[in-house]
RNA sequence: GGGGCUGUAGUUCAGCACGGUUAGAACGCCGGCCUGUCACGCCGGAGGUCGCGGGUUCAAGUCCCGUCAGCCCCGCCA
């Protein structure tokens, strides 16, 4: 390599003109007149005109006249100001160009598959992501990564400033249980033993409040064996985050000053402190889901009370088996064809069906509902609708008659629905921590309690004498974050006592055999003097792509898996030499085979 | 495990309901011309296992069955 870069592109500048400059990078576009040849050259931070002319070295020219797409060339020349009437306002670079004067093909490139200078998100994904590279090194292409170069930059210089110690804990590591399926790993030296990667390094952060880190942050790999979604790989990265001698306020204000560092440098937008709350309770109540969008109201109402004399037999009887009538008011008189569909989703979503009633404020009482369901409805009824609603603009009410989860799930996913058919959704970023969740829920399936967050959770000190008599009444020390009704945190105060430990596994069904087995070395260091702690856990990969409003966290990791699990880049998973296999003990059988053969 | 959408030149798509010439377009690519373009222009050219397999038919990109892959969702994700 003969020509070393001495310039960034993107820097570059009317005041450079007459220097002499050397830069490299990759060819997006020739345009080829005969006598003068024009690359658009960039690199990581910009793009800059060069010109070939015949007249100043035919040699070069000759050489230019060769050069392609993505060829990787670096050129020797002078900065010159553009003829006037020549400069292109649409670039930062655009009133210069370079005056070659050498060039050194550094790489040639295939065609890509693409082109670099479109508009990449017209190309399949698919194809994007077999050729990463390539897209990541199109104009724009990096700038996800870039960003969340910043945030996680900003992050570490937050709590590093906080006191934090970022404390590395191990990948392979030990199955635990009571949470998502296992990532396993075949022990070789152990024959039948596996090794699991961490689905959060949970039990590690609490040890290391029994080692005396007092604050502790890792921005770490967490790894997770179930099936993909928009927001969920099978890897991503959390912020893990865990503090002794702390209470839940402390940790959430903690929370709320690192959120609006990180929104005030990269996003320079001031977040409101403090965040808003609800209680689980009230989320449930108002909005159906534990995670609500708060950038847009229509809010659920209960109507229970109000139909459960009614004649219509399926709200009735809806509220005679134990359930509940819940239901939400859409500024919108809908369409039958659109009812229908609305139907259709509700009844996806498990509901039974869907009430509708349409509302105008004009005119006689009466003639303002339009249902086939409001003759059900005594006038008082409605007038109380009316009151609930506070109707006063035309608009639909939609009603669910169904157990409380049926109804919640159903309703609050319309309401999200409708938020984003609707354009009620507001731009900009609104945080409410979620707290007071059951300690416990009840598993169907399983016949016994499960944890809602994980079996470290504190109960609430004043519930603590609730736990065998009364569990589903007891309240949690847990606190969610969640950001335009999405997830993006949860933590908790954590059991520090091995008696409340054992309680809570004994509640779970987790024999002490069990609990000895999986973590017996949490309990053993728990009897050592461990202190009173708590933390939260961020989902980053959410984070970012909420930040940058991206559809996906595919767009903010940098090779992504597809919703299969596959690697496009790569081709993982692949398939290994049996030899690899044999060597892991995966085949016992097989194993005395060849010994017996040799 | 289940539901939905998609799969045709390198890319993005049209063609498919109603089966019937040699499967089209744009961009890209290759060659030629061009000293001021910046989505350069002009002329010419190449490029297709219609995801794959099977079936129906005189005839399948088009209809049927299966399968694979990508995306969205449910289940699952303490």
């Amino acid at each position: 390599m003969q020509l070393k870069r001495t310039v960034y592109m993107g820097e570059l500048r009317a005041s450079d003109v007459g220097k002499e400059v050397i830069v490299s990078g990759w060819v997006l576009r020739r345009r080829d007149h005969g006598g003068v040849i024009f690359l658009d050259l960039r690199d990581r931070t910009g793009l800059l005109q060069v010109v070939f002319e015949e007249g100043i070295d035919p040699e070069v020219h000759k050489i230019a006249d060769t050069i392609r797409n993505e060829y990787v060339i670096s050129v020797k020349g002078k900065i010159r100001r553009r003829p006037p009437g020549m400069e292109n306002p649409k670039i930062p670079t655009g009133e210069i160009e370079l005056e070659a004067d050498e060039v050194e093909i550094l790489n040639t490139s295939k065609t890509p598959p693409f082109a670099l200078d479109e508009d990449l998100s017209e190309v399949s994904e698919a194809l994007r992501l077999k050729y990463r590279y390539l897209e990541m090194r199109a104009p724009g292409g990096l700038e996800p990564f870039i960003f969340r170069h910043k945030v996680v930059h900003t992050i570490r210089e937050f709590l590093n400033s906080q006191g934090f110690l970022d404390v590395e804990t191990p990948f392979l590591t030990k199955s635990t249980p009571e949470g998502a399926r296992d990532f396993l790993v075949p022990s070789r030296l152990y024959p039948g033993k596996f090794y699991a990667l961490p689905q959060s390094p949970q039990l590690f952060k609490q040890i290391l409040m029994v080692a005396g880190v007092d604050k502790y942050y890792q921005i770490v790999k967490c790894f997770r064996d179930e099936d993909l979604r928009a927001d969920r790989q099978p890897e991503f990265t959390q912020l893990d985050m865990e503090m002794s001698f702390v209470d839940e306020e402390d940790i959430m204000s903690l929370v709320e000053g690192l959120m609006a560092k990180v929104f005030e440098n990269c996003l320079d937008i001031k977040l409101e402190l403090p965040f808003k709350r609800l209680t689980y309770e009230d989320a449930m109540k108002h909005y159906g889901t534990d995670r609500p969008d708060l950038r847009f109201g229509m809010e659920l109402k209960e109507v229970t009370p109000l139909v459960d004399g009614t004649s219509f037999k399926v709200f009735r009887s809806a509220v005679e088996k134990g359930g509940v009538v819940k239901g939400l008011c859409a500024p919108k008189q809908f369409s039958r064809k659109e009812l229908d569909e609305l139907t259709g989703f509700a009844q996806e979503l498990g509901a039974k069906g869907l009430a509708w009633i349409k509302y105008s404020p004009e005119g006689e009482f009466e003639k303002r509902w339009s249902s086939p369901i409001v003759k059900f409805f005594e006038k008082w009824v409605l007038e109380k609708l009316e009151e609930l609603f506070e109707l006063k603009k035309p608009c639909t009410l939609f009603f669910v008659a169904d157990s409380e989860e049926v109804a919640n799930s159903v309703l609050s996913e319309l309401r999200n629905k409708l938020g984003k058919e609707l354009g009620l959704i507001k731009d900009g970023f609104e945080f409410v921590w979620i707290v007071d969740f059951p300690l416990f829920e009840w598993d169907e399936e399983e016949e016994r309690l499960v944890s809602v967050h994980h079996p470290f959770t504190h109960p609430k000190e004043e519930d603590i004498e609730l736990l065998e008599t009364e569990p589903l009444k007891v309240k949690s020390r847990a606190y969610d974050l969640v950001l335009n009704g999405v997830e993006i945190g949860g933590g908790s105060i954590r059991i520090h006592r091995k008696e409340l430990q054992e309680r809570i596994f004994k509640l779970l069904k987790i024999t002490p055999e069990e609990a000895e087995e999986k973590f017996g070395f949490f309990l053993t260091a728990l009897e050592y003097g461990a202190p009173p702690h708590g933390g939260i856990a961020f989902g980053l990969d959410r984070l970012i792509m909420l930040m940058l409003g991206k559809k996906s966290i595919r767009e903010v990791i940098t090779f992504p898996k597809t919703q299969r699990g596959q690697c496009l880049l790569t081709g993982a998973p692949a398939e290994v030499k049996i030899e690899q296999i044999l060597e892991l003990h995966l085949l016992p059988g097989w194993e005395k085979e060849k010994k017996k053969e040799s």
